[in-house]
DNA sequence: TTGTACGCGTTATCAC
DNA sequence: GTGATAACGCGTACAA
């Protein structure tokens, strides 16, 4: 079904359909060819062939999500915000996997760039990222979610990391811990940089002991990490009663490893995560964690795009509040040998 | 950057780039031609425009991947699996989420075949599904993943269900087990179905006691589900020592039911679930499940399809084999009260 | 209020 | 081997 067929059976031009069709112009049109336009094309079942449309617009109605891996629990609620909010404005959404490997980030960028999408949604960007170069050369709409870069020209959709550290940090002082050793997410991520640096402010503000061997970086978000990184503060040979984790997956491995030096969760050791993923509740024990808000950060993200599609506005910079879910993961400090 | 723009630096027409870029066609240009106008593509950085691409072929490179759920846990290896698959050959995916909506998901794929995707993978199909038939009647290659159509008419890539659930039954039998219930899934689902046949099937070649109170049937694949019908089951009045569920999320809202009528699994009561979703290994306690290859599925649905698009080719039907993974919350059969 | 004419970038079918 | 030309379906200045 394409124009032509409907104007063949109204008897009007393939212009006329066009217009009739199209809300913004169709206030042009007598009623009642629009009324018999409107109807032809339902009865023939006409959907525009978007093709023909991008070519002549250079718009897609379609908008590229980058993202590290949906596989990883905490993306696909945002994934789903981010094409919920795209879906009711007419949009669809592609989304690629980096596997947080910057040289496919870059592909992937330009291979939506390449399929003329008319916006792009960023979860996987480092804090000093040259793959938007291309997007923002192109003059293609930005939004980071989750994350953001160190340019604050482009949108973003982040959390109040300040603040979740601050809470947890409160919460196991007020267990009465005193040497809280923090596995840290990757620096050249927005959220492991600000989340380290929410712990040592706010651990310097609470006057907490502050020793070098009670911090641990993590390369990568994974339970691997969070295994190692224990190992690393264990070998560091300071004393510590609670470990704050950068993210929940950092803290479900290093639940596990503590187990393996025999050291009890939360009896022994108390452990906190960040993120509040799917399960974090089923678990053994149940984590204490920041919550974030996952479906509403992707959603905000897609509507922040949307905003920005075709219009020249200055960027936005969202930051939605979180919240400290307290569960079995953390106890009252105990005189650990 | 356009062909003509390539073909004027050149110093040739347009369709000899055109031919020259295409690697079906390069055979019919001169190579020292070729070679100059590879150099120029590089140099310019072009990238063929898709929507004009799609307009003259009818052939977007795009596949469009219904499911119900994005947030469920089990389709995220699924879709990545797919999406893989599909990158390999040049084709983006589209992902769009019917929330088990039967509406949704005929409006989605009325929204794929609008936007001329070459071929649909559906994850969330019933039995007896009728929002296929436009992409029938359209000719749009189709391949189901995890579930199946009845009719067989309709490509698929499942696991094997009857062997999966005889691992199960075989598996409680050897620990002592002989009334055995069973959560099943909805029986408008493959899945679901299957795994109930086979639960009757082998309960009766088993020579285990099969009454009806033995059996609750799930609306939908979720915990709330799981914890009715646990609440079912016990309202039956029969006894009995292990309960099998269609899937992990029934099987851990089974497992918190259960505990808040003060029976314990797996001491009074062996669970078991099926997918080993992420994280079924460390839930308390760590579910005995069967495992299918979720990634691999997925896989092997776009490998399927990029087989069928373009040719007519006879449906083809993928079983890929499970395995049974044993973990705590299984144990031998007590005297319960 | 409607029709005419053109072009978006590509590929396919001719002709040379 | 290469060039010329038409066509895919649509939107929009311009003309009527």
């Amino acid at each position: 079904m394409t124009l032509k067929e409907i104007a063949q059976t109204v008897g009007v031009h393939v212009s006329t359909v066009s217009r009739a069709l199209d809300s913004n112009t169709r206030h042009l049109i007598n009623p009642k060819v629009v009324e018999k336009i409107l109807k032809a094309s339902r009865e023939l079942d006409y959907r525009q062939n978007i093709a023909a449309y991008s070519l002549r617009t250079n718009r897609t109605r379609t908008i590229g999500v980058v993202i590290p891996d949906i596989t990883n629990a905490i993306f696909p609620p945002i994934i789903r915000g981010i094409e919920d909010a795209l879906l009711a404005g007419g949009y669809m959404a592609i989304v690629g996997n980096t596997d947080g490997n910057r040289d496919r980030e870059r592909s992937l960028v330009d291979m939506f760039l390449g399929r003329g999408v008319d916006g792009l949604v960023l979860a996987s960007v480092e804090r000093e990222d040259d793959a938007l170069d291309r997007a923002l050369a192109d003059g293609v709409p930005i939004v980071t979610v989750n994350r953001r870069v160190e340019k604050d020209t482009v949108s973003s959709v982040v959390h109040d990391e300040y603040e979740g550290i601050r809470r947890v940090l409160t919460h196991l002082v007020s267990l009465g811990h005193k040497n809280i050793a923090m596995i840290a997410g990757p620096q050249v991520l927005s959220t492991g940089a600000e989340r380290f640096a929410a712990f040592e402010h706010h651990r310097a503000a609470m006057g907490l002991s502050s020793r070098a061997h009670l911090v641990a970086f993590a390369e990568a978000y994974n339970e691997a990490e969070g295994e190692r990184c224990v190992e690393e503060l264990l070998a560091g040979g300071d004393d510590f009663s609670a470990v704050v984790c950068a993210n929940d997956r950092l803290a479900v491995g290093a639940i596990a490893a503590l187990a393996r030096h025999g050291i009890r969760c939360p009896q022994d050791m108390s452990v906190t995560g960040y993120n509040d993923m799917p399960m974090m509740d089923r678990i053994q024990p149940s984590l204490t964690t920041v919550r974030i808000q996952q479906y509403k950060m992707g959603h905000a993200a897609g509507m922040m795009l949307q905003r920005m599609i075709g219009q020249e506005v200055p960027p936005e910079h969202a930051v939605l509040p979180v919240e400290l879910v307290i569960r079995s993961s953390t106890a009252p400090a105990s005189s650990r040998a």
